[in-house]
RNA sequence: GGGCGUUUAGCUCAGUUGGUUAGAGCAGCUGCCUUACAAGCAGCAGGUCAUCGGUUCGAGUCCGAUAGCGCCCA
């Protein structure tokens, strides 16, 4: 035995031989830092275009737990790489890590015990206890963005330790992060291109706003939450008429803000008075009665007011029915104090407003509820009492109160423009599955808003722009001074714009950098760009772009798809890539999303190590496409079971095919000749052809399924039918044709299992053959030969021969007999066809059953009889 | 409110263009030390294919409705 106990080593890639008690304890190791070693999974890049095969990798959030759905989606998309690169393509597989943005801010507050004040200087010095105080300690920005730093750094090691673990197939020398230097040039750069094709504006316009968080959101974060309100019936006297309105309102503090009321253009009940006038309770504003097609006749009392803004709709009203602005509600979620009777805020009756208004200053708008409803009431303007209901209340994601909307200078892309556009590029995608273009589809279809790219916070892109001061100490925010791309990335809180210098930040006549910086998804959406080197690296962005496949989560096509597809398109008028495979979840078993709050989290790393990593990823493999799936401890089980069975078969095999070193004797393709043999080649064959199919469409489970499902029936009954034959000498006919179609088969065994099953096929693969498994031809039905050339009988010779030994062992196991019991007659009735066929396996089965006479007769229905002989 | 998916054995799931008696694994039960594997092997049992209606010679499969579950959008 030539194995040396410690495994493979650095060097040679010959054959190892095969050792005598196989096992998978270790394999995860020794293989990942073999692979690592020998570049296995680098890319090539000298390959064209066409040679690669490229993947627009999942930047996981590292601030963010890990989770066995981590394990589960990446497992399904490494499946899918090493198949095309056995296939013999250079597979472009980067991993990122998205450590941009607010989860990583909240983290690091938490980790640290620390808050950002932007206002602070600087501390070179600084170091955070090591407890985490109570009281939050004040920071700097810089200080905030060094501890974020300094923690995703330690995150990401625990992710990529398990990505290894699991057996990635990832080109770690293509590692990126969304905040990297490289990800914020990308993402100004990206920005600069943009403004400089106008297709990113600044504008003042109303932002839904987050006011625990003090930042933008945009409509892609938002969630509706179903939250008790109730409508407060409200009457609004007509001008210069008789009578009164009353509308029904769920927000009746936002009354001052009300610019007028809206009923169905149908409706006939408010007809006649589209183009009157109401005053506003308490406040004496007058305000028309307008038509709109989004007015609920049977919401309320079918007409609204319209304030600028209780909610989006608002919004679309206030838009396009170009009405003024009076803004209530401040970006701290209070109510603003306003000069009733200056411009902007006439009233009939200022001394009153003012008043009642003085009651809401300063408070939230909880509280200003309260207030104005006890103020309405004693006023009389208030019908009957406020009826509760519940109604779907809209979010930020990670918030925690409802959403405001405010007035503010944002960044926006222009998406509403785009939107037949990028319906036709979701109808080029190849979605697999195909239905899950309807979620992008009506995702686009129901975009109400351009995209606000702007966020209030601090760790992320910031934008390359500063504006200009004038002499009178005004910010000009409509003349934006660009940075230079060839600055990029910079920080315009640190950096100084062309002609200007440090003394002059924020001075009359100076300028000011953008305090803000960008949405996530803006710099996410550019992950093909950030991992292909856009700009930076063209020639490999030239072998790699557009991409070949997005791998993601359903939940985020809304968000990441949709925003890389409008970049692509804006950028490069293209799509990103070409297809689209959507994961589904893992759920708990009462088939519940996993979640954190719910405590039911399974953490993958000790999964790994219980069942092995090909055990889990046989798990993983399981979930089809799309859809999802129980978390099953158990198919880990039988995916370890299906791992010790490829080592014995394997071992067993090549007992008959190669000696002690590994050293392949058996005979070549050609000396294929037993009826049998061809048989299960020919099945073989059709699970290869099937398998190749399978994966080609992203389709890892079925590829997974079919094999596994021959391999089994490979080892119960042709491995058991020819096992007496295949001990024999090579010189013969049978045996040579036993021991080459054995090693034609387990070659391609291992080779279609290795996507699925990394470590325990290239263990087994380097007993025997020279090189990786990973890097092997994917299998074909060719390397077969002539043994496929043979028509094919009327029946499969292994079907008929291993359906004759099942009724054997059957007849066994019901006598409570031994395998091993001799069976003294066999009698077969069966068609001629079915016969024959069995003749020409007739040894095999006569030593796998320990049949001592065989009896053959030709009838129409087939009966076996088992005469078993007696015990000795 | 509109849409998408899903419902098959106790559990997890296959079931391709409609075509014998609906399959597999796990769990259960009964056995077997069989020179690759007891971490194994052989066998048994277990299903009104969610419900109702329709098309068809024939429906788990196609069509329509209903219900449960999950999700997307408004």
């Amino acid at each position: 035995m030539s194995t040396d106990a410690t495994g493979p080593s650095g060097g040679t890639t010959g054959p190892r031989g095969i050792p005598d008690k196989p096992g998978l304890e270790g394999l995860e190791a020794v293989w990942a830092a073999r692979w690592e070693e020998q570049g296995t999974y680098t890319f090539d890049r000298t390959a064209t275009r066409d040679q690669v095969f490229s993947i627009d990798t999942p930047p996981p959030t590292v601030s963010g737990s890990l989770h066995i759905g981590h394990v589960f989606s990446y497992t399904h998309t490494d499946a899918v790489a090493r198949f095309q690169r056995m296939r013999g393509k250079a597979v472009f597989y980067p991993m990122g890590w998205d450590d941009n943005g607010l989860p990583t801010e909240r983290r690091v507050q938490n980790y640290f015990g620390v808050r950002c004040d932007p206002s602070l200087p600087f501390d070179p010095d600084f170091e955070p206890p090591t407890d985490p105080p109570k009281d939050p300690i004040s920071v700097s920005r810089p200080n905030f963005v060094a501890l974020c730093h300094r923690l995703t750094a330690e995150d990401e090691q625990v992710f990529e330790h398990l990505w290894r673990a699991l057996g990635l197939s990832v080109d770690w020398s293509h590692t990126y992060a969304t905040i990297s230097e490289r990800a914020q040039r990308v993402s100004q750069r990206g920005f600069l291109r943009l403004a400089g094709r106008g297709q990113v504006v600044q504008r003042t316009a109303p932002t839904l706003w987050d006011v625990d968080f003090r930042t933008a959101v945009s409509q892609a974060e938002l969630e509706d939450r179903d939250r008790p309100g109730a409508y407060h019936r409200l009457r609004f006297p007509r001008v210069g008429g008789e009578g009164s309105v009353d509308i029904e309102t769920t927000r009746p503090e936002l009354l001052p803000a009300c610019v007028a009321l809206v009923a169905h253009p149908d409706d006939e009940r408010y007809r006649p008075l589209f183009g009157t006038e109401v005053v506003t309770p308490l406040f004496g504003v007058r305000v028309p009665v307008l038509a709109h097609e989004l007015a609920d006749p049977e919401k309320g009392s079918g007409i609204a007011m319209i304030c600028t803004f209780g909610d989006t709709t608002d919004v679309t009203w206030w838009r396009e029915l170009a009405l003024p602005a009076r803004t209530v509600v401040g970006r701290d979620g209070r109510l603003l104090p306003v000069e009733w009777g200056t411009e902007g805020w006439e009233s009939d009756t200022p001394e009153a407003a003012t008043a009642a208004y003085t009651e809401l200053t300063g408070r939230t708008v909880k509280q200003a509820q309260a207030r104005i409803v006890e103020l309405l009431t004693a006023s009389g303007d208030l019908i009957g009492d406020p009826s509760p209901i519940t109604h779907p209340v809209k979010f930020y994601e990670k918030g925690d109160r409802p959403l405001e909307i405010v007035s503010s200078r944002q960044w926006f892309v222009l998406t509403l423009p785009l939107r037949e556009r990028l319906l036709a590029r979701g109808e080029q995608l190849d979605w697999h599955p195909p239905y899950m273009a309807q979620r992008y589809t009506s995702w686009v279809e129901g975009l109400n808003g351009d995209w606000n790219i702007s966020r209030q916070r601090f760790f992320g892109v910031p934008f390359p722009v500063w504006y200009p001061v004038d002499e009178s100490g005004e910010t000009d925010f409509d003349a934006p001074i660009f940075a230079d791309e060839e600055r990029l990335p910079v920080d315009p809180s640190t950096d100084v714009p062309d002609g200007y210098d440090e003394a002059r930040r924020a001075q009359p006549g100076g300028f000011v950098g953008d305090p803000d910086v960008m949405d996530t998804w803006a710099t996410s959406s550019l992950t093909p760009q950030i991992a292909g080197g856009w700009e930076d690296d063209p020639d490999l962005f030239s072998r790699v772009f557009p991409m070949d496949v997005r791998p993601q989560a359903h939940e985020i096509i809304r968000t990441w798809l949709f925003s890389t597809v409008v970049r692509a398109e804006l950028e490069h008028g293209s799509l990103p890539w070409s297809d689209v495979a959507i994961s589904g979840w893992v759920l708990d078993p009462d088939r519940k999303k996993m979640s954190k709050s719910k405590g039911d989290v399974v953490t993958p790393l000790p999964l790994v190590e219980k069942h092995g990593a090909d055990a889990v990823r046989y798990w993983a493999a399981g979930g089809r496409p799309g859809t999802d799936t129980a978390f099953d401890e158990g198919q880990m089980k039988v995916g370890r079971r299906l791992a010790i069975k490829v080592l014995n078969a394997s071992r067993f095999a090549l007992g008959r095919i190669a000696d002690e070193d590994g050293v392949v004797t058996a005979p070549g393709p050609g000396a294929v000749t037993a009826p049998i043999d061809r048989a299960m080649l020919v099945g073989l064959a059709a699970v290869v052809a099937e398998a190749t199919a399978a994966f080609e469409g992203f389709d890892y489970a079925r590829a997974l399924e079919r094999t596994e499902s021959f391999f089994w029936s490979f080892c119960d009954d042709y491995l058991e039918l020819v096992k007496t034959r295949a001990y024999g000498d090579a010189a013969e006919a049978g045996p040579a044709s036993a021991q080459a179609a054995l090693a034609l088969a387990l070659s391609a065994l291992l080779r279609l299992l290795a996507p699925i099953l990394p470590f325990v096929t290239e263990e087994v693969w380097s007993w025997w053959q020279p090189g990786s498994i990973h890097t092997a031809p994917w299998p074909s039905p060719g390397e077969f030969g002539p043994a496929l050339d043979a028509t094919p009988g009327p029946v499969s010779v292994l079907e008929v021969t291993a359906g004759v030994l099942g009724q054997v062992r059957r007849a066994k196991t019901t006598a409570k007999r031994s395998m091993r019991s001799q069976v003294s007659t066999l009698t077969v009735a069966d068609r001629a066809e079915r016969i024959t066929a069995l003749f020409s396996a007739e040894q095999d089965l006569r030593d796998a059953g320990g049949v001592v006479n065989l009896v053959t007769v030709e009838a129409v229905e087939a009966v076996v009889e088992v005469e078993l002989a007696d015990e000795e």
